[in-house]
DNA sequence: GCGACAG
DNA sequence: ATCTTGTCGC
């Protein structure tokens, strides 16, 4: 019991430290119109993860990667890449990935600025992109057309982001090695029904593998 | 102390 | 996230 809050102590000091590295600009610039996403879906212990490279101007997946790992490791708010980290790693780190990936969950709009998806970034050196659907923490100001900033204290972390087809807000960060603004614009660009098609498409295939998995 | 809390 | 049927709507 001791051993679980020193365990959240040492990975509270490794977020703050490994957030001084987050990069908050277009590095590189988004030019061409691939755009991955990754998402993982449980069934008891089994995790699968799975990636989709999808092109927007074509609407086709051009890549599709999946990894399946044993993982027992706890969901903790604030702490999720200990969760869904290492499936991610595992699938991610031989690929070369051509465009910005989406992540489902946050960024920078992370009590220490360092969400799952700055974490993948720092750790892969990938130029990433927070999606959440529900708000983890800051104070939402008024919105503005379709977008309305999310702040902590005087820190804008985020950007709640009403897309067609869907009622409640998305919530936009930063991963890495991107603008705020240039990661609501993908998000926007990359939406279909209201949600990001790469997340969508990865979702579905994830969960479908692990039907698959349980029927076997 | 109480409540909130990405998936 | 996951457990889960029908049902309203385009």
């Amino acid at each position: 019991m001791a051993a679980v809050s020193e365990l959240i102590a040492q990975l509270k000091a490794e977020q703050r430290r490994l957030s001084e590295r987050v990069i908050m600009e277009d590095v590189p610039p988004f030019e061409s119109k691939i755009v991955a996403g990754v998402d993982v879906s449980y069934v008891e212990s089994v995790a699968v993860g799975c990636l989709v490279v999808m092109d927007l101007q074509s609407q086709k997946t051009i890549q599709t990667e999946q990894k399946t790992v044993e993982c027992t490791a706890p969901y903790i708010p604030g702490y999720f890449f200990l969760r869904e980290g290492p499936v991610l790693i595992e699938l991610l780190e031989d690929l070369h990935i051509p465009g910005p990936l989406l992540v489902d969950g946050n960024g920078t709009l992370h009590p220490r600025r360092l969400g799952l998806a700055s974490h993948l970034g720092i750790r892969l050196d990938l130029q990433t992109v927070g999606v959440a659907k529900s708000l983890l923490m800051g104070e939402i100001q008024q919105r503005q057309g379709n977008m309305a900033s999310i702040l902590d204290h005087d820190d804008c972390v985020g950007t709640a982001l009403w897309l067609t087809g869907r009622k409640n807000p998305v919530f936009v960060s930063v991963g890495h090695r991107i603008s705020l603004s240039t990661a609501v614009e993908i998000v926007q660009h990359s939406s279909t029904s209201g949600y990001p098609e790469p997340l969508r498409r990865a979702h579905s295939i994830a969960k479908e593998t692990l039907q698959e998995l349980q029927t076997k």
